[in-house]
RNA sequence: GACCCCAUCGUCUAGAGGUCAGGACACCAGGUUUUCAUCCUGGUAACACGGGUUCGAUUCCCGUUGGGGUCGCCA
C-alpha cells in the first residue's frame, strides 16, 4: 500500500506557521516513505474562501518546496458525495434526523455514536481512549442541507485514499468522532498523528500579535524558504543526532513520526535568523543578489540604474554580514545613494576628535594619488601613511569609514573603498570635510 | 467545570534505570581583525514539586502544581 498524506487547509487568506508545520511533516513523512502528498482545499465556508485565499495557500506551499501529487481536491465539489454518504448512514440506522432547535431551523442529520469506548494509537501521542459517556452524537448535515466538517473531512480522506493523517493537536477530540464515522462507513481508518502546538513566549497559542505568524510574513522579511522549513521541521522533531542545519533531502531521509515530540514549543526568532544565515552561506552569490534585490524593491530602495556587477560586488563585500535579504537595504544603503545618513555617535567619536579632520585631509591627499584604486593599493597607501606619521591603522581607518559610509560598522574598509570606486570615495571625503562640524 | 494532553539550561532539543545530564541558538570572557559580522577557545545555565517501585531514578507508577487542547447546525 502506498503511503498517502494530505494537507487540508481552509483558505482563509493566510497560512499560519502551525498549519504549514503540519504540512511540512506530512510532506516529509510521505516523501520519506516514497508515498504521495496530496492537497485538499476545504473551501466549504464560502464566506471566507476566495480565489485569492486559495492562491495564498498554493504560493506558500510552492515557496517552501512542498510539491503536491496530483491536482488539489476542492472540498466544495464533493458535496453530493458527502450527502450520499449521509443518506447511507441514515438508511443503515447509524444516523437519525432531528430538529434540535437553536441555531438552525428544521431537521438536521445527526450521527449516532456507537455507545462504546473508542481507542486508538496516536503515532506521536501513544494510546488514547475516550469513554462512551464522554462521546456525544453530532451533526453531520445541517438543517439547510450542507454537510458539516466532520463528515466532509472523513469522506474526502477516504476517497483520496489517505493512509496517515498528521494534523494539529487541536484535532485529537475530533478523532474519536472521525473513528466512529470510519467504522460506520465501513472504511479502514488511517493512522493518526497529532502534532503539539507552536506557542508564543508566554506559552499561549501563537497568534498575529506575536509578530510573524504567517508564512507570507517570513517571505516578505527576506527569510529563505529552506531556513524556515528547517527551523519549523526542528520544532518538535529531531533527527536523533546533533544535526541541525540540514538540507531538505537530509530531513526526508531522517524523518520518522517516532521522533516527533509531544510537547509544545515556541519558535525562537533569533535562532531562525541564525539558521537563515547558515542557509544563506550555502546559496550562490547570484541567488543572494536576487533575494536582496527583491527585498530592496519591497523596501522601496531599488533603482533600475543600479549596475548588476556593482550590485554583486557590494554583496560579496558585505559577505556574511547579510543574514536576511532585507539586511542589505538596511545596513548597506550607502552603497547606493549619496543621501546616506551620518551616524551621530560615529561622527562624534571619529571625526569630531582633535585633529581628526586634518588627518582625513592627509588621507584624502594620499588616496588621490592611488592608482589603480584597488583594495591592496589603498591598503598599502594608508599603511605607508601610518608608518610615516607614526599613527595606528585604527586612527586612519575610522575617519575614512565614517566619511564614506556614514557609519562606524561595516565591511572591511579597503574592500569597501574598491567597490565604491575612487571617484565616489574622494567626493565623499571632500564633502565630509566641507560639512560643518559640531 | 468535565474530559484529554504536556512538563530537561532563557529558547529548540538529546536522553528510552547507573551519563561529569550531551548539542544548538542566545548570553558572558578571551583570541583573530581597522569597526561590525564571521571564525577559534573557554564559561554561566536545566531534569517543576512530593510520594512510591528499585541496590539505583531525569528516565517507570501515583499525586500536586503549572501550562495547553476540546466541549458549535466553525473548520
Amino acid at each position: 500500500m502506498t503511503i498517502r498524506t494530505r494537507f487540508a487547509p481552509s483558505p482563509t487568506g493566510n497560512v499560519h506557521i502551525g498549519n504549514i508545520r503540519a504540512a511540512i511533516y506530512n510532506w516529509l513523512f510521505s516523501r520519506h516513505a516514497g508515498g504521495e502528498f496530496l492537497l485538499r482545499i476545504e473551501d466549504t465556508d464560502q464566506e471566507r474562501s476566495t480565489p485569492a485565499a486559495v492562491r495564498t495557500v498554493l504560493e506558500s506551499l510552492e515557496w517552501l518546496g512542498l510539491d503536491c501529487d496530483g491536482e488539489p481536491l476542492y472540498q466544495s465539489t464533493q458535496r453530493a458525495h458527502h450527502l450520499e454518504v449521509a443518506d447511507r448512514l441514515l438508511a443503515q440506522g447509524a444516523a437519525y434526523k432531528e430538529d434540535k432547535g437553536g441555531t438552525g431551523k428544521g431537521e438536521c442529520v445527526i450521527f449516532k455514536m456507537p455507545g462504546t469506548d473508542i481507542s486508538f494509537r496516536d503515532a506521536v501521542k501513544g494510546g488514547l481512549t475516550k469513554k462512551a459517556e464522554d462521546l456525544k452524537d453530532f451533526v453531520i448535515v445541517r438543517s439547510d442541507g450542507s454537510p458539516v466538517f466532520h463528515l466532509g473531512n472523513v469522506v474526502d480522506d477516504i476517497t483520496m485514499g489517505i493512509t496517515h493523517v498528521i494534523r494539529g493537536d487541536d484535532h485529537v477530540e475530533n478523532t474519536f468522532k472521525h473513528l466512529a464515522l470510519y467504522a460506520a462507513i465501513g472504511a479502514p481508518p488511517p493512522v493518526f498523528a497529532h502534532l503539539p502546538m507552536i506557542v508564543n513566549a508566554q506559552g499561549k497559542p501563537y497568534s498575529k500579535r506575536d509578530g510573524a505568524a504567517y508564512v507570507g510574513e517570513f517571505r516578505e522579511k527576506g527569510f529563505l524558504p529552506e531556513a524556515l522549513f528547517n527551523s519549523l521541521a526542528l520544532l518538535g522533531w529531531s533527527p536523533g543526532d546533533d544535526r541541525e542545519v540540514m538540507t531538505r533531502e537530509e530531513m526526508v531521509a531522517a524523518f520518522t513520526l517516532e521522533r516527533v515530540r509531544s510537547s509544545p514549543s515556541q519558535l525562537d526568532m533569533t535562532k531562525l535568523l541564525w539558521m537563515n544565515g547558515q542557509h544563506l552561506k550555502r546559496r550562490g552569490l547570484d541567488e543572494i543578489a536576487a533575494g536582496c534585490r527583491a527585498a530592496m524593491q519591497r523596501q522601496g530602495l531599488w533603482r533600475e540604474d543600479i549596475d548588476p556587477a556593482y550590485f554583486r560586488a557590494v554583496i560579496a563585500c558585505m559577505g556574511e554580514r547579510i543574514r536576511l535579504f532585507s539586511d542589505l537595504g538596511e545596513q548597506a544603503a550607502f552603497f547606493f545613494t549619496e543621501e546616506y545618513p551620518y551616524d551621530e555617535k560615529s561622527v562624534k567619536k571619529r571625526l569630531r576628535k582633535e585633529g581628526a579632520l586634518d588627518l582625513l585631509r592627509e588621507e584624502l591627499a594620499t588616496l588621490e594619488a592611488v592608482e589603480p584604486f584597488t583594495a591592496a593599493a589603498t591598503d598599502a597607501a594608508l599603511h605607508a601613511l601610518a608608518a610615516r606619521t607614526g599613527r595606528s591603522m585604527g586612527d586612519l581607518v575610522h575617519p575614512v569609514r565614517v566619511a564614506v559610509s556614514g557609519t562606524g560598522v561595516g565591511p572591511g574598509l579597503f574592500d569597501m573603498l574598491e567597490v565604491l570606486g575612487k571617484e565616489r570615495v574622494l567626493a565623499r571625503i571632500r564633502r565630509t570635510l566641507a560639512m560643518p562640524v559640531g
